[in-house]
DNA sequence: TGCGGCCTTAACCAAATGGTTAAACCATGG
DNA sequence: CCATGGTTTAACCATTTGGTTAAGGCCGCA
Protein backbone atom coordinates (compact mmCIF):
# COMPACT_ATOMS: atom_id res chain seq x y z
CA UNK A 1 0.00 0.00 0.00
CA UNK A 2 2.79 2.17 0.93
CA UNK A 3 4.26 1.62 -2.11
CA UNK A 4 1.59 2.28 -4.20
CA UNK A 5 0.57 6.05 -2.88
CA UNK A 6 4.08 6.27 -3.30
CA UNK A 7 3.41 6.04 -6.54
CA UNK A 8 -0.02 7.38 -6.76
CA UNK A 9 1.86 10.90 -5.85
CA UNK A 10 4.19 10.55 -7.98
CA UNK A 11 2.26 9.94 -11.36
CA UNK A 12 -0.43 13.38 -9.77
CA UNK A 13 2.58 15.32 -8.51
CA UNK A 14 4.27 14.48 -12.41
CA UNK A 15 1.09 15.66 -13.88
CA UNK A 16 1.06 19.04 -11.74
CA UNK A 17 4.65 19.60 -12.64
CA UNK A 18 4.40 18.89 -15.93
CA UNK A 19 1.17 20.78 -16.26
CA UNK A 20 2.72 23.99 -14.53
CA UNK A 21 5.57 23.89 -16.76
CA UNK A 22 3.52 24.29 -20.00
CA UNK A 23 1.07 26.48 -18.84
CA UNK A 24 3.55 28.63 -17.43
CA UNK A 25 5.52 28.66 -20.87
CA UNK A 26 2.75 28.68 -22.54
CA UNK A 27 -0.19 30.08 -21.34
CA UNK A 28 -3.73 28.17 -21.64
CA UNK A 29 -4.40 28.88 -24.71
CA UNK A 30 -1.30 27.89 -26.11
CA UNK A 31 -1.04 24.41 -24.02
CA UNK A 32 -1.98 21.36 -25.49
CA UNK A 33 -2.53 18.37 -23.40
CA UNK A 34 -0.48 16.39 -25.01
CA UNK A 35 2.60 18.70 -24.45
CA UNK A 36 1.57 17.84 -20.60
CA UNK A 37 1.54 14.60 -21.00
CA UNK A 38 5.08 14.40 -23.08
CA UNK A 39 6.63 16.72 -20.53
CA UNK A 40 5.40 13.83 -17.54
CA UNK A 41 6.36 10.60 -19.75
CA UNK A 42 2.94 9.88 -19.33
CA UNK A 43 -0.50 8.62 -21.28
CA UNK A 44 -2.89 11.65 -22.04
CA UNK A 45 -5.75 9.88 -20.61
CA UNK A 46 -4.20 9.79 -17.36
CA UNK A 47 -4.32 13.53 -17.40
CA UNK A 48 -8.20 13.68 -17.33
CA UNK A 49 -8.18 10.77 -14.84
CA UNK A 50 -7.03 12.48 -12.53
CA UNK A 51 -8.58 16.58 -13.42
CA UNK A 52 -11.26 16.24 -15.64
CA UNK A 53 -10.29 18.41 -18.21
CA UNK A 54 -8.05 21.15 -19.45
CA UNK A 55 -9.66 23.67 -17.36
CA UNK A 56 -9.79 22.16 -14.21
CA UNK A 57 -5.73 21.39 -14.34
CA UNK A 58 -5.49 24.82 -15.57
CA UNK A 59 -7.51 26.36 -12.94
CA UNK A 60 -5.81 24.06 -9.73
CA UNK A 61 -2.42 24.98 -11.21
CA UNK A 62 -3.43 28.80 -11.71
CA UNK A 63 -5.00 28.80 -8.22
CA UNK A 64 -1.85 27.29 -7.07
CA UNK A 65 0.47 30.14 -8.32
CA UNK A 66 -1.63 33.05 -7.59
CA UNK A 67 -1.53 32.37 -4.11
CA UNK A 68 2.23 31.33 -5.02
CA UNK A 69 2.83 34.45 -6.46
CA UNK A 70 0.63 36.53 -3.14
CA UNK A 71 2.45 34.90 -0.62
CA UNK A 72 5.52 37.06 0.25
CA UNK A 73 3.37 39.62 0.45
CA UNK A 74 0.84 38.08 2.94
CA UNK A 75 3.81 37.24 5.39
CA UNK A 76 5.81 40.57 5.55
CA UNK A 77 2.66 42.29 5.78
CA UNK A 78 1.98 40.68 8.94
CA UNK A 79 5.53 40.73 10.25
CA UNK A 80 6.80 43.34 13.21
CA UNK A 81 9.19 45.22 11.60
CA UNK A 82 9.59 48.70 10.36
CA UNK A 83 7.75 50.32 7.50
CA UNK A 84 11.47 50.92 5.79
CA UNK A 85 12.24 47.21 6.25
CA UNK A 86 8.87 45.98 5.09
CA UNK A 87 9.37 47.96 1.97
CA UNK A 88 12.93 46.66 1.77
CA UNK A 89 11.98 42.60 2.39
CA UNK A 90 8.79 43.17 0.07
CA UNK A 91 11.14 44.44 -3.03
CA UNK A 92 14.06 41.73 -2.71
CA UNK A 93 11.41 38.55 -1.49
CA UNK A 94 9.19 39.63 -4.62
CA UNK A 95 11.97 39.85 -6.79
CA UNK A 96 13.74 36.44 -5.50
CA UNK A 97 10.14 34.49 -5.99
CA UNK A 98 10.23 36.30 -9.90
CA UNK A 99 13.42 35.55 -10.07
CA UNK A 100 13.04 31.45 -9.51
CA UNK A 101 10.03 31.50 -12.20
CA UNK A 102 10.26 34.62 -14.45
CA UNK A 103 7.32 33.63 -16.10
CA UNK A 104 4.79 33.96 -13.47
CA UNK A 105 4.25 37.31 -13.66
CA UNK A 106 3.49 37.83 -17.21
CA UNK A 107 1.03 34.04 -17.13
CA UNK A 108 -0.67 35.56 -14.19
CA UNK A 109 -1.26 38.90 -15.34
CA UNK A 110 -2.25 37.64 -18.88
CA UNK A 111 -4.30 34.68 -17.81
CA UNK A 112 -6.17 37.26 -14.90
CA UNK A 113 -6.76 39.40 -18.23
CA UNK A 114 -8.07 36.98 -20.16
CA UNK A 115 -10.78 36.70 -17.12
CA UNK A 116 -11.03 39.41 -15.27
CA UNK A 117 -13.99 38.61 -13.89
CA UNK A 118 -12.92 35.54 -11.68
CA UNK A 119 -10.18 37.55 -10.84
CA UNK A 120 -11.98 40.14 -8.98
CA UNK A 121 -13.64 37.05 -7.29
CA UNK A 122 -10.26 35.30 -6.26
CA UNK A 123 -8.59 38.81 -5.20
CA UNK A 124 -11.59 38.75 -2.93
CA UNK A 125 -11.47 35.40 -1.80
CA UNK A 126 -7.68 36.00 -0.83
CA UNK A 127 -8.97 38.90 1.03
CA UNK A 128 -5.84 40.69 -0.93
CA UNK A 129 -7.92 44.52 -0.05
CA UNK A 130 -7.75 43.83 3.66
CA UNK A 131 -4.00 42.65 3.65
CA UNK A 132 -2.97 45.78 1.02
CA UNK A 133 -5.08 47.99 4.39
CA UNK A 134 -2.43 47.21 6.92
CA UNK A 135 0.65 48.73 4.30
CA UNK A 136 -1.88 51.56 3.75
CA UNK A 137 -2.45 52.27 7.52
CA UNK A 138 1.26 52.25 8.21
CA UNK A 139 2.18 54.06 5.69
CA UNK A 140 -0.79 56.98 6.40
CA UNK A 141 0.23 56.33 10.15
CA UNK A 142 4.00 57.56 9.23
CA UNK A 143 2.78 60.37 6.98
CA UNK A 144 1.34 61.64 10.27
CA UNK A 145 3.83 61.50 12.24
CA UNK A 146 5.89 63.14 9.99
CA UNK A 147 8.51 60.60 9.47
CA UNK A 148 7.92 60.22 5.71
CA UNK A 149 7.19 62.49 2.93
CA UNK A 150 3.20 62.95 2.54
CA UNK A 151 2.81 60.09 -0.74
CA UNK A 152 -0.46 58.71 -1.66
CA UNK A 153 0.06 55.09 -0.37
CA UNK A 154 -2.03 53.65 -3.22
CA UNK A 155 0.55 54.63 -6.01
CA UNK A 156 3.42 53.96 -3.46
CA UNK A 157 2.43 50.05 -3.11
CA UNK A 158 1.20 49.82 -7.29
CA UNK A 159 4.69 51.52 -8.36
CA UNK A 160 6.70 49.16 -5.43
CA UNK A 161 4.94 46.12 -7.24
CA UNK A 162 5.72 48.40 -11.13
CA UNK A 163 9.08 48.23 -10.29
CA UNK A 164 9.87 45.11 -8.94
CA UNK A 165 7.27 43.05 -11.85
CA UNK A 166 8.05 44.63 -14.80
CA UNK A 167 11.81 43.98 -15.30
CA UNK A 168 10.56 39.93 -15.55
CA UNK A 169 7.00 40.72 -17.72
CA UNK A 170 9.31 42.96 -19.77
CA UNK A 171 12.56 40.83 -19.69
CA UNK A 172 12.98 40.38 -23.82
CA UNK A 173 12.84 44.12 -24.08
CA UNK A 174 15.14 44.69 -21.09
CA UNK A 175 17.21 42.63 -22.76
CA UNK A 176 17.31 44.19 -26.03
CA UNK A 177 17.56 48.16 -24.75
CA UNK A 178 20.16 47.44 -22.00
CA UNK A 179 21.92 44.67 -24.33
CA UNK A 180 22.06 41.76 -21.98
CA UNK A 181 22.65 38.30 -22.52
CA UNK A 182 21.39 35.72 -19.56
CA UNK A 183 24.15 36.61 -17.52
CA UNK A 184 24.17 40.62 -17.70
CA UNK A 185 20.84 40.24 -16.75
CA UNK A 186 20.70 38.31 -14.24
CA UNK A 187 23.27 40.71 -12.70
CA UNK A 188 21.02 43.67 -13.64
CA UNK A 189 18.12 42.02 -12.27
CA UNK A 190 20.15 41.75 -8.45
CA UNK A 191 21.44 45.54 -9.40
CA UNK A 192 17.66 46.18 -9.49
CA UNK A 193 16.70 45.05 -6.09
CA UNK A 194 19.15 47.16 -4.48
CA UNK A 195 18.29 50.03 -6.48
CA UNK A 196 14.75 49.64 -5.93
CA UNK A 197 14.46 49.67 -2.30
CA UNK A 198 16.93 52.54 -2.37
CA UNK A 199 14.78 54.56 -5.17
CA UNK A 200 11.69 54.06 -2.96
CA UNK A 201 12.72 54.74 0.41
CA UNK A 202 14.95 57.47 -0.77
CA UNK A 203 11.66 59.42 -1.97
CA UNK A 204 9.95 58.97 1.51
CA UNK A 205 13.02 60.36 3.81
CA UNK A 206 11.59 63.99 4.41
CA UNK A 207 13.63 66.93 2.79
CA UNK A 208 15.79 68.18 6.10
CA UNK A 209 15.24 71.78 6.85
CA UNK B 1 -11.16 52.10 -60.26
CA UNK B 2 -11.48 54.43 -57.77
CA UNK B 3 -14.97 52.34 -56.57
CA UNK B 4 -13.00 49.34 -56.29
CA UNK B 5 -9.82 50.72 -54.85
CA UNK B 6 -12.08 52.57 -51.80
CA UNK B 7 -13.74 48.39 -51.98
CA UNK B 8 -9.72 46.91 -51.50
CA UNK B 9 -8.60 49.05 -49.01
CA UNK B 10 -12.16 48.44 -47.14
CA UNK B 11 -11.72 44.89 -47.23
CA UNK B 12 -8.28 45.11 -45.96
CA UNK B 13 -8.10 47.49 -43.49
CA UNK B 14 -11.14 45.96 -42.18
CA UNK B 15 -9.71 42.71 -41.99
CA UNK B 16 -6.72 44.25 -40.36
CA UNK B 17 -8.90 46.20 -37.90
CA UNK B 18 -10.59 43.15 -37.01
CA UNK B 19 -7.30 41.06 -36.58
CA UNK B 20 -6.30 43.84 -34.85
CA UNK B 21 -8.79 43.87 -32.05
CA UNK B 22 -9.05 39.97 -31.95
CA UNK B 23 -5.45 39.26 -31.32
CA UNK B 24 -5.24 42.28 -28.81
CA UNK B 25 -8.01 40.39 -26.99
CA UNK B 26 -6.89 36.88 -27.21
CA UNK B 27 -3.52 36.48 -28.42
CA UNK B 28 -2.15 34.67 -31.00
CA UNK B 29 -2.69 31.19 -29.80
CA UNK B 30 -6.43 32.21 -28.75
CA UNK B 31 -7.32 34.12 -31.59
CA UNK B 32 -9.58 31.95 -33.74
CA UNK B 33 -9.39 32.87 -37.70
CA UNK B 34 -13.20 32.57 -37.69
CA UNK B 35 -13.15 35.15 -34.93
CA UNK B 36 -11.62 37.93 -36.86
CA UNK B 37 -13.70 36.77 -40.06
CA UNK B 38 -16.99 37.18 -37.97
CA UNK B 39 -15.54 40.53 -36.79
CA UNK B 40 -14.86 41.85 -40.22
CA UNK B 41 -18.27 40.63 -41.00
CA UNK B 42 -16.07 38.43 -44.11
CA UNK B 43 -15.21 35.18 -45.20
CA UNK B 44 -12.77 33.22 -43.62
CA UNK B 45 -11.45 32.33 -47.25
CA UNK B 46 -10.86 36.16 -47.39
CA UNK B 47 -8.16 36.05 -44.88
CA UNK B 48 -6.01 33.60 -46.51
CA UNK B 49 -6.60 35.50 -49.87
CA UNK B 50 -5.23 38.42 -48.13
CA UNK B 51 -2.98 37.46 -45.73
CA UNK B 52 -1.41 33.61 -46.37
CA UNK B 53 -1.98 32.45 -43.24
CA UNK B 54 -2.66 33.36 -39.58
CA UNK B 55 0.73 33.54 -38.89
CA UNK B 56 1.57 36.35 -41.58
CA UNK B 57 -1.52 38.20 -40.16
CA UNK B 58 -0.37 38.27 -36.82
CA UNK B 59 3.06 39.26 -37.77
CA UNK B 60 1.26 42.52 -39.59
CA UNK B 61 -0.43 42.98 -36.65
CA UNK B 62 2.02 42.75 -34.39
CA UNK B 63 4.89 44.87 -36.18
CA UNK B 64 2.67 47.47 -36.13
CA UNK B 65 1.44 47.47 -32.56
CA UNK B 66 5.24 47.14 -31.77
CA UNK B 67 6.09 49.93 -33.80
CA UNK B 68 3.11 52.04 -31.99
CA UNK B 69 4.06 50.91 -28.62
CA UNK B 70 7.40 52.44 -28.98
CA UNK B 71 6.46 55.19 -31.02
CA UNK B 72 6.30 58.24 -28.33
CA UNK B 73 10.02 57.06 -27.24
CA UNK B 74 11.26 57.99 -30.47
CA UNK B 75 9.79 61.24 -30.56
CA UNK B 76 10.17 62.48 -27.18
CA UNK B 77 13.48 61.22 -27.36
CA UNK B 78 14.72 63.72 -30.17
CA UNK B 79 12.42 66.93 -28.97
CA UNK B 80 14.57 69.43 -28.02
CA UNK B 81 13.60 69.83 -24.32
CA UNK B 82 14.89 69.35 -21.23
CA UNK B 83 15.79 66.19 -19.21
CA UNK B 84 12.49 66.35 -16.95
CA UNK B 85 10.35 67.81 -19.60
CA UNK B 86 11.23 64.32 -21.57
CA UNK B 87 10.30 62.53 -18.28
CA UNK B 88 7.43 64.01 -17.83
CA UNK B 89 6.40 63.84 -21.46
CA UNK B 90 7.66 60.29 -21.80
CA UNK B 91 4.92 59.34 -18.80
CA UNK B 92 2.38 61.09 -20.20
CA UNK B 93 2.20 60.27 -23.29
CA UNK B 94 3.36 56.84 -22.70
CA UNK B 95 0.18 56.65 -20.25
CA UNK B 96 -1.98 58.28 -23.12
CA UNK B 97 -1.50 55.46 -25.66
CA UNK B 98 -2.09 52.85 -22.88
CA UNK B 99 -5.04 54.13 -21.73
CA UNK B 100 -6.24 54.49 -25.29
CA UNK B 101 -5.46 50.50 -25.74
CA UNK B 102 -5.08 49.05 -22.48
CA UNK B 103 -4.64 45.71 -23.73
CA UNK B 104 -1.56 47.04 -25.87
CA UNK B 105 1.41 45.93 -23.13
CA UNK B 106 0.56 42.48 -21.95
CA UNK B 107 -0.38 42.05 -25.43
CA UNK B 108 3.54 42.75 -26.67
CA UNK B 109 5.06 41.68 -23.94
CA UNK B 110 3.28 38.34 -23.80
CA UNK B 111 3.98 37.52 -27.49
CA UNK B 112 7.35 38.90 -26.93
CA UNK B 113 8.06 36.17 -24.53
CA UNK B 114 6.51 33.68 -26.24
CA UNK B 115 9.54 34.46 -28.99
CA UNK B 116 12.35 36.62 -27.41
CA UNK B 117 14.75 35.77 -30.36
CA UNK B 118 12.42 37.38 -33.10
CA UNK B 119 11.76 40.13 -29.93
CA UNK B 120 15.55 40.54 -29.89
CA UNK B 121 15.60 41.21 -33.41
CA UNK B 122 12.90 43.34 -33.95
CA UNK B 123 14.51 45.45 -31.38
CA UNK B 124 17.74 45.61 -33.12
CA UNK B 125 15.94 46.65 -35.98
CA UNK B 126 14.23 49.41 -34.59
CA UNK B 127 17.57 50.49 -33.05
CA UNK B 128 16.08 50.95 -29.40
CA UNK B 129 19.51 50.81 -28.12
CA UNK B 130 20.33 53.76 -29.89
CA UNK B 131 17.66 55.53 -28.60
CA UNK B 132 17.71 54.40 -25.60
CA UNK B 133 21.69 56.06 -25.57
CA UNK B 134 20.14 59.38 -26.02
CA UNK B 135 18.21 59.18 -22.53
CA UNK B 136 21.22 57.53 -20.80
CA UNK B 137 23.83 60.60 -22.70
CA UNK B 138 21.50 63.45 -20.91
CA UNK B 139 21.49 61.56 -17.66
CA UNK B 140 24.60 61.33 -17.43
CA UNK B 141 25.64 64.61 -18.59
CA UNK B 142 23.41 66.15 -16.18
CA UNK B 143 25.14 63.86 -13.10
CA UNK B 144 28.15 65.54 -14.54
CA UNK B 145 27.35 68.81 -14.12
CA UNK B 146 25.60 68.22 -11.11
CA UNK B 147 22.14 68.75 -11.36
CA UNK B 148 20.10 65.85 -10.48
CA UNK B 149 21.65 62.94 -8.24
CA UNK B 150 24.25 60.11 -9.41
CA UNK B 151 21.89 57.63 -10.36
CA UNK B 152 22.29 54.45 -12.55
CA UNK B 153 20.55 55.71 -15.90
CA UNK B 154 19.53 51.83 -16.86
CA UNK B 155 17.73 51.33 -13.68
CA UNK B 156 16.30 54.81 -14.09
CA UNK B 157 14.81 54.12 -17.29
CA UNK B 158 13.53 50.91 -16.89
CA UNK B 159 11.83 52.09 -13.19
CA UNK B 160 10.18 54.68 -15.86
CA UNK B 161 8.74 52.58 -18.09
CA UNK B 162 7.77 50.57 -15.33
CA UNK B 163 5.85 52.57 -13.42
CA UNK B 164 4.00 53.50 -16.62
CA UNK B 165 3.19 50.02 -18.22
CA UNK B 166 2.09 47.82 -14.98
CA UNK B 167 -0.63 49.67 -13.78
CA UNK B 168 -2.18 48.72 -17.50
CA UNK B 169 -0.67 45.27 -17.45
CA UNK B 170 -2.00 44.46 -13.77
CA UNK B 171 -5.44 46.46 -14.45
CA UNK B 172 -7.50 43.44 -12.54
CA UNK B 173 -5.46 43.32 -9.83
CA UNK B 174 -5.23 47.07 -9.49
CA UNK B 175 -8.57 47.29 -9.44
CA UNK B 176 -9.05 44.39 -6.86
CA UNK B 177 -6.59 45.83 -4.60
CA UNK B 178 -7.58 49.24 -4.50
CA UNK B 179 -11.32 48.16 -5.20
CA UNK B 180 -11.83 50.31 -7.86
CA UNK B 181 -14.51 50.23 -10.83
CA UNK B 182 -13.73 51.03 -14.45
CA UNK B 183 -14.32 54.51 -13.47
CA UNK B 184 -12.43 54.59 -10.83
CA UNK B 185 -9.96 53.09 -12.30
CA UNK B 186 -9.25 55.75 -14.80
CA UNK B 187 -9.07 58.33 -12.87
CA UNK B 188 -6.78 56.51 -10.85
CA UNK B 189 -4.43 56.23 -13.47
CA UNK B 190 -5.18 60.27 -14.58
CA UNK B 191 -3.67 60.51 -10.83
CA UNK B 192 -1.11 58.16 -11.44
CA UNK B 193 0.25 59.89 -13.94
CA UNK B 194 1.06 62.45 -12.35
CA UNK B 195 2.45 60.98 -9.57
CA UNK B 196 4.78 59.30 -11.58
CA UNK B 197 6.21 62.00 -13.08
CA UNK B 198 6.49 63.57 -9.38
CA UNK B 199 7.72 60.69 -8.15
CA UNK B 200 10.91 60.08 -10.14
CA UNK B 201 11.72 63.74 -10.91
CA UNK B 202 12.12 64.18 -6.94
CA UNK B 203 14.27 61.67 -6.87
CA UNK B 204 16.87 63.33 -9.00
CA UNK B 205 16.75 66.45 -7.49
CA UNK B 206 19.79 66.87 -5.45
CA UNK B 207 19.68 67.36 -1.66
CA UNK B 208 20.14 70.91 -1.32
CA UNK B 209 23.28 71.48 1.35
C1' DT C 1 -2.28 -19.18 -7.75
C1' DG C 2 -6.15 -16.74 -8.76
C1' DC C 3 -9.55 -13.06 -7.41
C1' DG C 4 -10.80 -8.12 -7.28
C1' DG C 5 -10.15 -3.46 -7.57
C1' DC C 6 -7.63 0.36 -8.78
C1' DC C 7 -4.16 2.18 -12.53
C1' DT C 8 -2.61 2.73 -17.05
C1' DT C 9 -2.75 2.64 -21.74
C1' DA C 10 -3.56 2.31 -26.93
C1' DA C 11 -6.97 3.14 -29.86
C1' DC C 12 -10.61 5.73 -30.98
C1' DC C 13 -14.07 9.76 -31.57
C1' DA C 14 -16.29 14.18 -32.52
C1' DA C 15 -15.56 18.87 -32.79
C1' DA C 16 -12.75 22.64 -33.90
C1' DT C 17 -9.44 24.79 -36.67
C1' DG C 18 -6.21 26.46 -40.29
C1' DG C 19 -6.22 26.25 -44.87
C1' DT C 20 -7.75 25.21 -50.03
C1' DT C 21 -10.48 25.28 -54.13
C1' DA C 22 -13.54 25.86 -57.70
C1' DA C 23 -17.18 28.37 -59.02
C1' DA C 24 -19.66 32.73 -59.00
C1' DC C 25 -19.43 37.72 -59.07
C1' DC C 26 -18.65 42.20 -60.81
C1' DA C 27 -16.60 46.28 -62.54
C1' DT C 28 -13.98 47.71 -66.52
C1' DG C 29 -12.36 48.15 -71.21
C1' DG C 30 -12.75 46.79 -75.88
C1' DC D 1 -22.29 42.78 -74.71
C1' DC D 2 -18.89 39.90 -73.82
C1' DA D 3 -14.06 38.86 -72.32
C1' DT D 4 -10.95 39.65 -68.58
C1' DG D 5 -9.04 40.58 -64.45
C1' DG D 6 -9.23 40.73 -59.75
C1' DT D 7 -12.49 39.73 -55.71
C1' DT D 8 -15.71 37.04 -52.92
C1' DT D 9 -17.90 33.07 -51.38
C1' DA D 10 -19.72 28.30 -49.97
C1' DA D 11 -18.23 23.98 -49.65
C1' DC D 12 -14.72 21.10 -48.61
C1' DC D 13 -10.30 18.97 -46.60
C1' DA D 14 -6.60 17.37 -43.44
C1' DT D 15 -4.88 17.93 -39.08
C1' DT D 16 -5.10 18.97 -34.44
C1' DT D 17 -7.16 18.79 -30.15
C1' DG D 18 -9.82 17.78 -25.99
C1' DG D 19 -11.90 14.00 -24.41
C1' DT D 20 -13.62 8.78 -24.00
C1' DT D 21 -13.45 3.88 -23.63
C1' DA D 22 -12.52 -0.77 -23.32
C1' DA D 23 -9.01 -3.88 -22.57
C1' DG D 24 -5.10 -5.19 -20.09
C1' DG D 25 -1.76 -4.63 -16.10
C1' DC D 26 -0.35 -4.51 -11.48
C1' DC D 27 -0.71 -5.11 -6.63
C1' DG D 28 -2.22 -6.84 -2.26
C1' DC D 29 -4.62 -10.53 -0.39
C1' DA D 30 -6.53 -15.04 0.56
Amino acid sequence: MEVKELKDKNAEVKILDAARKIFLEKGLAGARMQDIANEACLNKALLHYYYRSKEKLFQTIFQDELLNFFNNMQEIMNAPITLFEKIELLVAKEIDTMNSCPRLPIFIMNELTQDPDSCLMKMKNMEMHKLYAKFRNEVVAEIEKGTIKKVNPDHLFLNLLAMTGYPFMAKPVVQGLFELNEDGYSDFIEQHKKDVSKFIIDSLIPIPN
